[in-house]
Parts: structure tokens; C-alpha cells; sequence
DNA sequence: TCAAAAGTGTTCTTATTACACCCATGG
DNA sequence: CCATGGGTGTAATAAGAACACTTTTGA
């Protein structure tokens, strides 16, 4: 018993890069902190996690206080356990993302109390503890994911025009994507339904709108079918 | 001070899915618990974190003491941590997945004690704690991995054969492959040295014996290369 | 009538697939 | 001389990349 004493005195945590995608930029919800350490500096969104809760339901947890949101799109990355990451205790953290609607996101109690703001994902300073690392991370999952399954339709609104959604790739993948291509592609999976509606009260010709298949998306993957869009190639710059 | 008293009271582990290739199979090393709780099971090799150690060097000295190799390729998978996943208490475990020539792998005492076997990872049945959930956690990434990092050599012994190094690449994606086009592709991407040598004592043609370049793989991967190998779509069935 | 973004096809190039026979060795 | 796995090329198809002009709307 008493060797259970030495290890069982450790907490874990959990922390969440929410991402959002807004006015063709991807960009992530950051708390400011009040408490030391780390007063006054940015941090992921996160929280220990109580000893009877899973660790899914914590993440959702910390993500439905600061943002009144609930059945959003949640995946673990992995777990951050350096000995020395956390200065008050051996704190392991597992990091999670969640892809959110901007435009749903309410501020609440929680999210005024901990000053919540939204950074664009370009413009990330120093964070608290080993945030950074946690935040590339999970950047680098999203890229992954964003090419082999139909997740980035998480971001946008349920109606939404082709060029917001290459935009919305191109800010995920850092990289320009051509429009033809693009459009070819999407359009070729029949993971679309085209709502034959267009945009209102934009001063240039108005887009068609629209909406992600999921039942025709879940029909296809048990056809066989991999969503996967490619990586565009960079053009390389001949040396001279 | 209380409040954090009602957190400090968890444990962590480790749990590594050691991979190995032997005979055309991919096989995974498990341990007989000798203690409850599911004594007599089957199950991953773990252990608690020690409270002065970074996760990734516990799941280090999990593989070393059990296999007696250093510098063996780890990758860290992802945290398991339900509730009610360890009977005697709150206990996260963080799942890695190790690749392992199983040639170079010595009987030691920990793996002695604890009775350590090679699996093969088409036969394995139930395992204790959820290790069935982290096992496939693992081998999913392992395929993932395998087809955009070229990790199989780790695997095979320094040098190999093509054929070896196909079978290989059909034991971790569980496929078939066609063996010109595999040799084309694997062959294009330059990043094997063909050693002039040959099997020898074997009752067929003898096969050249060729090793991997990691020197070039750095080179190509800074010069923008990007390893992958596309799973070979299932030839359908055509229904009647 | 201008500005701004939407929408649209073709050609070229590259990658992937399918497929069958001869070769070298040991027993 | 036989069994076993090693080694090789080509043609057809599919996917990706490059690229420029016309359309529709609001201001």
C-alpha cells in the first residue's frame, strides 16, 4: 500500500485548442490568466480533471464553460508528461482540439471571467506553460486530419459557399490551393448538396450555397470510399 | 491546499505495444500477469510512472528492462483514461508503440519473470484492462505512420531484401501488393543502397541485399520529399 | 460602368494499375 | 531436373497541375 502511495499523487489535466475559422482565418480561443503561474499570459483552455470523470467528458467539459457549446467535434492528440511542465505538481496533460462555429460561440460566465479571446492562428505569442507545443501539435493533427476525413465542414456555417470552403483549407494547410482544381475535386466526391440558393447582399456576383452530405459522406465510407484531398504541391523557385 | 488534495491522488502508466516482424508476420510482444488483478491474462507491457519521470523516458525503460534494447524507434500514441478502466483505482494509461528487430531481442529477467511472448497480431485474443482498445490504437497508427514516414526499416534487419521489405509492408497494412509495382516505387524514391551482396544458402535464386539511406532520407525530406506509399486499392468484387 | 468575386474546360504531365515470363540457386 | 522464390517492362488508365476569360451583382 504503501508503494500505491507513491504514485497515486499525481493529477492529470486536460487542455483544449478550440479552433475557429473566421474571415478566411483560422484561429484559436485563448484564455488569459488571473492566478499565478503564468499570471497575465495566454493559455490553452483546460482544467484538471476530477477523479471520476473520463477524459473525454473533461475536455467536453472545459469546452461547453467556456463556450456554451456541446456536441462539437472533439479528438484527442496525445498526452504532454514532462516531469517539469507544471511548476505546482506532477501534472500530465492530454491535449484534445475542437473545431467549432465561431458564429455560435457565446460568451459565457466562465468565458468573461477568464478573459477569452480569439487569436488568430498567424499570431500566437508566448503561452503558459508548455502550451506552444501542445498548440503545434494539435495544429499538426488538424492538418493531418483535415485531408483524410470530411472534418473541416465543422467550421463553417451548415450553408456555406465553395470558396469559403477552400479558404478555409488553405488557412488550415497554409498554402494556396487553385480554384479550379479545388472546385473540381470537391465536387467530384458528390459530398455536397447543392442547396440552389446564393448569397444575398454582396456587392458582386452572388455564390451558391452549399451544405455537407453527412448521410451520403457515411454511405460512400462503407462503399470503400477515403475522402483525401492532396497536399498542392509548392511550386519550387528555380535557384536562379 | 484541500482542493488540491482532491486531485493529487491519481496515477499514471505507461503501455507499450512493442511491434515486431518475424517470418512474414507482424507480431506484438505480451506479458502473462502473474497478480491480480487478471492474473493469468494476456496484456501489454506497463507500468506506473515514477513521479521524477517524463512519460516518454518510463515507456524507455518499460521496453528496456523487458527487451534490453536503448534506441529503439518509440512513438507515442495516445492517453487512455476512462474512469473505470483500472480496478484499483484512478490510473491514465499513455499508449506507445515501439518497433523492434525482433533478432536483436534478448530473454532478460524482467521479461523472463514475466513471462514475455511474441504474438502474432492476427491471433490475439482478449487481453486484460482494455488493452484490446489500445492495441488497435496502436496498430492504427503504426499502418498510418508506416505509409508517410519510412519507419518499416526498424523493423527489418540492416539489410534485406525487397521481397522481405514488401511482405513486411503487406503484414503492417494487411494487404497484398504487386510486386513490380512495389519494387518501381520503393526503388524511385532512391532511398535504398543496394549493398552488391546476396543472400546466401538459399534454395532459389538468391536475392540482393540491399539497406535503408537515412543520410539521403534527410536530405530529400529538407528538400521538400515526402515519403508515402498508397495503400493498393482492393480489387471489388464485382457482385455476381 | 466599375469593382469584386463567382464560375467554368482543356491540355499536359505524372502516377497508378494490371499483368506473365525467364533466371539462379540448392537439393 | 525440379521446386522455389528473384527479377524484370510495357501499355492503359486515372489523377493532378497549369492556366484565362466571362458572368453577375451592388455601389
Amino acid at each position: 500500500m504503501s508503494e500505491v502511495n507513491t504514485f497515486f499523487k499525481s493529477a492529470f489535466s486536460v487542455d483544449n485548442v478550440i479552433f475557429g475559422f473566421d474571415e478566411g482565418d483560422l484561429k484559436v480561443l485563448l484564455i488569459k490568466r488571473g492566478t499565478s503561474p503564468f499570471k497575465g499570459m495566454w493559455a490553452l483552455p483546460g482544467d484538471l480533471v476530477y477523479p471520476n470523470e473520463d477524459i473525454d467528458a473533461a475536455a467536453s467539459r472545459v469546452l461547453e464553460e467556456l463556450t456554451g457549446l456541446r456536441n462539437v467535434y472533439l479528438e484527442q492528440v496525445k498526452a504532454f508528461g514532462k516531469v517539469d511542465r507544471h511548476p505546482i505538481g506532477r501534472v500530465i496533460t492530454i491535449a484534445y482540439y475542437s473545431l467549432v462555429r465561431i458564429s455560435k460561440y457565446k460568451i459565457t460566465p466562465a468565458s468573461f471571467a477568464r478573459q477569452a479571446q480569439w487569436h488568430s492562428i498567424s499570431d500566437i505569442g508566448d503561452l503558459a506553460f508548455d502550451h506552444n507545443e501542445i498548440l503545434n501539435a494539435c495544429f499538426e493533427q488538424l492538418k493531418q486530419s483535415v485531408r483524410t476525413r470530411p472534418i473541416g465542414f465543422e467550421l463553417l456555417p451548415p450553408k456555406f459557399t465553395l470558396t469559403q470552403l477552400q479558404h478555409l483549407y488553405e488557412a488550415v494547410l497554409e498554402t494556396e490551393l487553385d480554384k479550379r482544381n479545388f472546385r473540381k475535386k470537391i465536387l467530384s466526391m458528390n459530398l455536397l448538396i447543392d442547396l440552389n440558393e446564393s448569397q444575398e447582399g454582396v456587392a458582386h456576383r452572388p455564390a451558391r450555397l452549399y451544405a455537407f452530405d453527412r448521410a451520403r459522406y457515411e454511405q460512400l465510407v462503407s462503399d470503400g470510399f477515403h475522402f483525401e484531398l492532396k497536399e498542392s504541391r509548392r511550386k519550387l523557385t528555380p535557384a536562379i
